[in-house]
DNA sequence: TAATTGATTGTCATTGCGGAAAAGAAAATG
DNA sequence: CATTTTCTTTTCCGCAATGACAATCAATTA
């Protein structure tokens, strides 16, 4: 019955035209009219779609965090043991000089979103604890008999070198371009070893 | 001759007004009108001492660079070398359970407008690079022995820790507010010593 | 006291954006 | 063909912020 739902690819296209939008323009810059023309519908589409301006940044968010963002969560779960912790070491750290994710700005424009919004607030807590968690399964499976509490901080201590070489890389930083972090990153596993 | 100028006080109040903004309000409700609220000074003050809007946040970002950002580094560069370490280590993971500097989340605002005013995103590449200095020659000072790219990727590692740990630190991520960097700063740290 | 410099206040037009609703077009079903 | 459902387009309104300008007011100096 009724003309057959748009509704799936839209929100798609909606989502994706939200995302280059945070990244290029800023949370300030993502008006509901610049990503009707980013994505090619008129805002009434994105209003008829999504709803108002704050539906969309809810949205996104889980779309987000439910997409691309969680796919590094279900490989760790999903790869036998010895495989964990390097699809963690490529992910965090990418391979040698490229660009990290383009999704850092993205992110961190969501952050300041979160600081009015509490559902966006949660989506991201939730997501974030059950990443961090992943690492340190990453990390358990490769050291089964480091200390709990070594392999935490470990963990953890991978985590922020990412998330804060990330940021560097924005300012395009000399030292977030070269393979700095990812010397960091493996004298923390080291030390995991040695004690 | 003249009425004595009151542009050192009003420029002061406005810059702290700016900061308070972003912090709470996130760059896109940092407006002229919101400032002056916060300063308690008219929306025309502010554009009399300081300018349009984008001056606003220009100016913003080199009053923040230039004053508090800067004290650090000053600090290292002024203090005996057997002190320089521990200031980075308090600086970057401060005491404990606290949180985190308040500016982390203005600093954030700042990268955003940095996408659009190339004269900010200038302002905070160069103050970033000799933060980064600095935390290294803090290193240098206390590892004499190191080889420069053992003591390169320590300095940087314990910046991106650093970093990395503010940006969880504003989920109110559990494991941001424990000691958990600090610990994987000193594992780094640690790992200096040992070859 | 007059002149000057800068502080302070106020006003007005413009713009960009968000929100809402109505009206029209298209595609399915009975 | 009539009906229903959803898509699509269009129009209108209101708000909030900016930018520019003009007009007072206050303190200092010659």
């Amino acid at each position: 019955m009724g003309r057959p739902s748009m509704a799936a690819e839209r929100t798609e296209q909606i989502m994706r035209a939200t995302g280059r939008c945070l990244q290029k323009h800023g949370l300030a810059g993502t008006t509901l009219e610049r990503v009707s023309e980013e994505s090619g519908l008129s805002r009434s589409h994105i209003r008829h779609y999504v709803g108002n301006r704050d539906e969309l940044l809810r949205k996104f968010t889980t779309w987000l965090y439910t997409g691309y963002e969680a796919e590094f969560i279900r490989k760790i779960a999903a790869a036998a043991d010895r495989e964990k912790l390097p699809i963690v070491m490529d992910y965090l750290f990418s391979s040698g000089f490229l660009p990290i994710s383009d999704d850092d700005a993205v992110i961190r424009e969501l952050i300041t979103a979160g600081i009015a919004d509490d559902g966006i607030r949660a989506t991201m807590q939730v997501h974030y604890t059950s990443a961090v968690q992943a690492v340190e399964d990453a990390v358990a499976a490769e050291h089964p008999a480091a200390s709990p509490g070594a392999r935490r901080t470990t963990a953890y201590g991978l985590w922020c070198l990412a998330m804060g070489n990330s940021m560097m890389a924005e300012f395009q930083l000399p030292a977030a371009s070269g393979g700095l972090v990812r010397a960091a990153a493996e004298a923390l596993l080291e030390r995991l070893s040695h004690d």
